[in-house]
Order: C-alpha cells, then structure tokens, then sequence
DNA sequence: TTGAAAGCGCTAACAC
DNA sequence: GTGTTAGCGCTTTCAA
C-alpha cells in the first residue's frame, strides 16, 4: 500500500492524473493512450487519436518521464565533461551542446573534471547510476582506459578530440580541429614575423589535444629551420585544488619563467586565451610590453575577451558551433540507435585571427630593453563585423583578420 | 512481457542484478534488503544486516536509481540557473554548488538563462518533469510571477538575491550580498578619489541585484552632495540570442557612449567585470588611459582575469564560495524535509578590492586630453598573498588591497 | 526482527 | 485498430 506515491506526472490541483485516467476519460486503453504520446500512429483511426489528445488536454496530462525512463531504462539526459569551467571557452561549448541536445529534446548535465581521472570515473559512475548513457569529454586525457570498464554498462563517449584510440574504450565519434595544423599556423605566423626563439607555453600536457599542438609547434620550428630548444617549453604544473587558478595563473608563471631566460623568447605560444591573457600580465610583471618586447598568441579566441584584451590578441580560433552540433548529433544519434558501426569523426578547420599581440621581434637587443612599467596604454581597434561560422568551416584553414563570427544560434 | 527491459542496475557481465537477487543469495526477503541498504537497521539483528552486505558485495549489486527514483519521486538533483554561462563568474558560482551539493549526494544540473524569462519557465517545466524539486537562482528576475504556478507541483527555490517577495512565489531562501552597500562602497572611493561625475554601466536592470546596485550608485552620490544625473546611467540593451555579446560586447558600447559625452564621466562603475574589461577597450578605443583618463570600477572580482587585467581591476568581491554552501544547503535542506517554515536568508558582506584602475580624475580638461593610443603598456604588480574567504565573513565590508582569496575546496 | 504483498506509471508483446 | 496483460525494481505498509 501507498502512502506516499511517486507524484511527478501532471498535476491539476494536487491531484495527479496519469495515462490511466486518460485512458479512462477517452474511453480507450492504456497502450492506446501510450501509442498517441509516442506517435505510433500507424494503423490508428484518426477519431480515436483525437479523442485521446482531448483528454490529454481536458485532464491536463503530464507524462511521469521518471515512469517512463524506469520503465525504457532510457534517459533523454547526456553528460558533457568539460576540464574547467573557470575558463569562458567551455561555457560557449556547454552552450552549444545544450542548444544542440534540446533541439533533440535531450538535458545536459554539466561536469566539472578539473582534468581529474578520479573525478571524471565518479561523474561516469554518477551518470551511468541515474540512466545517463552518452557523455561528451570536452577534453580527453591520453587514456580512457579509467572508463574502459563503463563500456559493458552501455556507457557511449564522444569526444573532443581525436580520442578513438584504446581497444576498450567506449568512443562512438569524435570532432576536433586539426591541433597540429592550428598549431603550425601559429607558429607559422610568428616565424613569418621573423621570430625564431617561439615560447610554448602550457598547463600538465596531458590532453590529446595539447600533445597535438606541441608536435605542430615542433613541426612548424622544423620546417622553418629553426632548431628545437626544450628549454623554450614550459608545462605548468596546476597546483589548483578547485580550478580558481587556472590558465591565467599558470600563463602569468609560465611567462615568468620563460621570459627571465638569458636568452628570452621574442613570442609565445600559449595553449589557450587564458594562458595568454595571463603570459600578458608576466610579461608586464618584467616590464615588458606586447607586442613590442614579446609576441603574445593564444588559442580559442573568447568571444569578445580576445577583442577586448589589451593588446587585442591574436589566436587560433576553433569553430565550437558546428563542432558542437556534430559531437551531440553523433552522441545522441547513437544513443537512439539510428547509428551504429565504426566510430565517426570530423575534423573542423581552425583559423587564425590576427589581432595585434604579435609583431616583429624588437631589433634592440634581448634582455636589455626592459624598462619600467607604467600606466596602461591601449589600441585602438574598429576592426569587427558580422559573419557567421555556423555553417561549414572551408576545407582550408583560413586567416582572418581580428574579425568576429556572427551570433549562430 | 519485457523483451527490453530497463537494466540499470548493478552489471556484472552484462548480467543485471537487483534487489531480489541480493535477498535471495542473503537468504532474506527484498523488504530488509531495501531496510539494509537506506540505514533503516533499528531492530535489525547485525548478523542479518552483515549478510545482506556482503550478498551485495558478492553480487556487485549496485541500485537502480531509476527505480528508486520512480518510486519515490524522488531525484538528487537540483537546478542551477544562471544567467550566462559566457561569464566566468557563474562557472565558479556552478562549481561551487556543485561541491556542496555533491556532498549530499546531489548532482546539478545546469542551466543557461540568458535571462530570458521564457527559457527559465522552460527549465523549470522540463526539470519539475524528470523529478527536480530544487532550483536555485543565480540571478533572480525582478517577479518569480511566471514561476508561481510551479509552486503547486512542489517546486523550491532559493534565490542568488533578496528575492523573498511575490506571495506565489516558491522562494524558501535566498543569499546575497548588500549590493546596496557595495555599491555604495564602490561609489564613495570613487568620491573619496575626487570623481564627482560617475557612469553606471550595465545592461537590462530587469534583476533584484542590479536594481539594489543602482540604488547603491544613487544613493552614495547623494550622500556625497553630488547631483544625479541620469544622462550618466547607461542601461545597455541585450541583443544577443545567444550570449556570445555578454558584457563585455556591452561594456565597451556603453563606454562609447559615456565617454563620448560633452561633460563626460571621469569614473565607470561596471556591473561586473566583463562590462570593465569591455569598458576598458571602449576607453582605448576613443583614446582615453585608464586609469589616467577615466576610472573603471568592476564588480565580482573575477579569479585571475581582474588581477591580470592591464591595468589590474579594481572591483568589489563577492564571497561566492560561503554564498553558495549557504544556498545549496538551504535547498537541499529544505528537499530533505529537515527545514521548514520562513524563508531564510544570508546576507554576506562584500569587499572593496583595490587595484590599480582607479586613479583621482586627471587634473586637465575633460574632452580635451585625448591622444592617439599606442601600444599596451603594463603595470607592475606583485600584491599576491594567500587568504581564505571560505570562512565566514566579517560583519563589516572590508576594503582590501589586490589580495586574491585561496583556493577553498 | 523479518516477510508478504501491493503497486508507483508506464510500455510493449501479443491477442483479438 | 485496439485492448489485455505482465511486469520494470524498488519501497512501504502491515502482519506475523
């Protein structure tokens, strides 16, 4: 006997109907009442279907999703793990998976790893326990091998990266851009200016992604003839015990370090728009300016913090929109079994976005022209307009000029 | 009969194991295995207890929170509604909650406003629907009307704010600080500085906080004998469908048109840093230094982006973790059934944190000293120490000088 | 101190 | 075309 029953479907004045009374009230039966809510309309007499949606109306129905997901062990809820949400780029990527997965009438469940093995098994425990069966890893570590054995609990990773290596892991897609090539880009850019002591500057290598764009900045130093100085890659070690440190922090101290070189770097390469704004702040801490001491080129492009930043910055621009909607259409694609077969993947096409934290390295001599810092200076800038990259990213990368991409939605 | 039935449940093989399995290797009946698992063991003999423990560890048996969840209507999850996910303000606000509500047991899930009121009714529609009883409030509209009638379906909310009124309203708590007082904190060391025109830069004012923030503004310039002039209140107008415009997009707008004034602002208060570091490209973009030309003051004290900002933000702190352990486990608290009765309320104490964007007015005339902007320069700054906010705060506001909080966990 | 039994609201196989 | 029926896995009375 109930005295305290489950009380999630429609309520009308405290009182609860379900597809019983509905049923009831329509003078049909239950599985009947089931088939119009699901649209198996197949072979049903229009009559009968509209009498049913009237009671729906007429009793204001609600379907019990939590019946209904106990009873089909289906759960219209994907996880998206994101390595820190101090940094603003996971916020547009959240919001792109989450406009993409209601689209498909599907919730986001939001997860903090703070690139945290242990905290991301717990989420895929956490997850897999509520009847989550997909999750999108915003940043994978170098193994899924902590997830291998969620595989077997039917648990179905997309990834943010190239992540379909490891025979046991539970990768049905991946999207990424080609870090290698967008790192190559970068340095491209900066050996272009005629720089050839290039600074790499970056949290725990730990990621795909990240040891993608460290072999690009090693490709790109090779093929311009530049021989590789270990010295001039920094890997920050995060001391964070709840993320309020992140990227900047460690950019700061990574430009700290780099920077007080005998032989400094004339422009660094940072692994993403936080590190950069922070490596700004290192180098001022020296005394030294962007661009003209030191180039400055991150990686993202923050909406509108790039832009604004002081310099404006130059950096590598990811198309997260259509990136996004792939990763999610993929995931919940195979959640509800249109696909099925080998792993799918796609590779987007990063841009560069020349702003004006890079420049041609000072012909004055290296550690000498230092000075004291003064009051902030800034840079005029108008360069914005609309455009919109929602749609699909060319085939090759491209090279634009401080522009920002049109709000798609 | 169920060819497909929900497994998510304990799998060991792909073998799904549930309660009765664990009764029937214990030797005991589903009834004590359920008592055995939810701590109900009152008059439990421990030898049938232990039994029971150890059949469950044999079987790897993990729940099936679905079917807990069906049963009792019960779901550990709560929302978190925020504003925009593109500031990064509200992805320490989201970690926060979820630390504290993991504690308990509970998942966030999290929610992108964009202060839309038809988005919030949504989430709140689609949360009620897969069992959420809790929903906390990042920043609160200034009327909970459209969310009255979720009350009778036994929505709770706790509020990012004073928003205890509206009698429909489903608000059981509320945290916030004395945006009033800061405000007024803000003001008066601009005053304090020789500022006598102040710009207030924000967007919609449709929320409890920016309401009381205004106010704050109006009433520190009176009680400094300065007239209100509501030429100098810019209220920027939203037009981004998605966000990526937040407030910085909208800071560096109102800045042009503040500063473009006849008998322009020699100070900006921003309502949160984003619009201060729009404000500041704003500034550079018509020529004018901050802190030289104009003062910018910000508001939320962003981890690293308002220390590493060129020049260093001045801007009022809030003391988000301590916040948001109150209103999590208010919400929870009241989900739980262990409180009842008045709404209750927090109201932390905020600080001012001096930095280096606030400087007195420059003595020259006021729309003369323009100049053509130059390169970025930097300011020396070493101002770091290590304190912990995460305890409870003092009873008055305090006015530090460019200290960071640690990293409370 | 433990067990039996009923049923939460929904779905789906199968019968008619 | 539509109805009957048998549960999904758990909790909770109430009886023993």
């Amino acid at each position: 006997m109930n005295r305290e029953p489950a009380r999630t479907g429609g309520v009308v004045d405290g009182a609860k109907v379900s597809l019983h009374d509905v049923a009831a009230r329509a003078g049909v039966s239950p599985s009947t009442v089931s088939n119009v809510l699901n649209g198996r309309l197949g072979r049903m007499r229009p009559s009968t279907r509209d009498r049913v949606r009237q009671a729906v109306r007429d009793l204001g129905y609600v379907p019990n999703q939590l019946a209904r997901q106990f009873r089909t062990g289906q759960v219209r809820t994907i996880g998206l793990i994101v390595p820190s949400v101090a940094n603003p780029f996971w916020g547009l990527v959240a919001r792109r998976v989450e406009q993409a997965a209601s689209e498909r009438g599907y919730q986001v469940l939001l997860c903090n790893s703070e690139r945290d093995p242990g905290r991301e098994a717990r989420y895929a425990e956490t997850l897999l326990d509520s009847g989550v069966r997909g999750l999108i890893f915003g940043s994978s570590p170098l193994s899924f091998d902590h997830l291998a054995t969620f595989r077997s609990r039917g648990l179905q990773i997309v990834a943010f990266d190239r992540s379909l290596a490891g025979a046991g892991a539970p990768v049905v897609g991946s999207v990424e851009i080609d870090n290698v090539l967008a790192a190559r880009l970068a340095i491209s850019h900066l050996t272009g200016l005629g720089h050839r002591r290039i600074g790499f500057l970056s949290g725990p290598i730990r990621t795909v992604s990240r040891r993608a764009r460290l072999a690009g900045y090693q490709e790109a130093l090779a093929a311009a003839g530049i021989e590789h100085d270990p010295a001039l890659v920094w890997e920050g070690t995060s001391v964070a015990t709840f993320g309020d440190a992140d990227g900047a922090e460690l950019g700061r101290t990574g430009a700290h370090h780099l920077l007080s070189m005998p032989d400094r770097p004339s422009a660094l390469f940072t692994i993403n728009d936080m590190y950069a704004l922070g490596a700004y702040a290192g180098a001022g801490d020296l005394g030294l300016r962007v661009p003209d001491d030191v180039s400055v080129l991150g990686f993202d492009d923050l909406p509108v913090l790039a832009e604004v930043a002081m310099p404006p910055l130059t950096t590598v621009r990811q198309p997260v929109p259509s990136m996004m909607r792939f990763a999610t259409s993929q995931l919940i694609g195979r959640l509800e079994g249109e696909m099925t077969g080998e792993p799918r993947h796609l590779t987007a096409t990063p841009e560069l976005v020349v702003r004006q934290s890079t420049a041609p390295p000072s012909p004055a001599g290296r550690t000498e022209n230092r000075r004291e810092p003064s009051r902030g200076e800034r840079q005029n800038r108008a360069d914005r307009t609309g455009r919109d990259d929602t749609t699909r990213a060319p085939s090759i990368p491209r090279v634009v000029r401080g522009r920002r991409p049109g709000r798609g939605v």
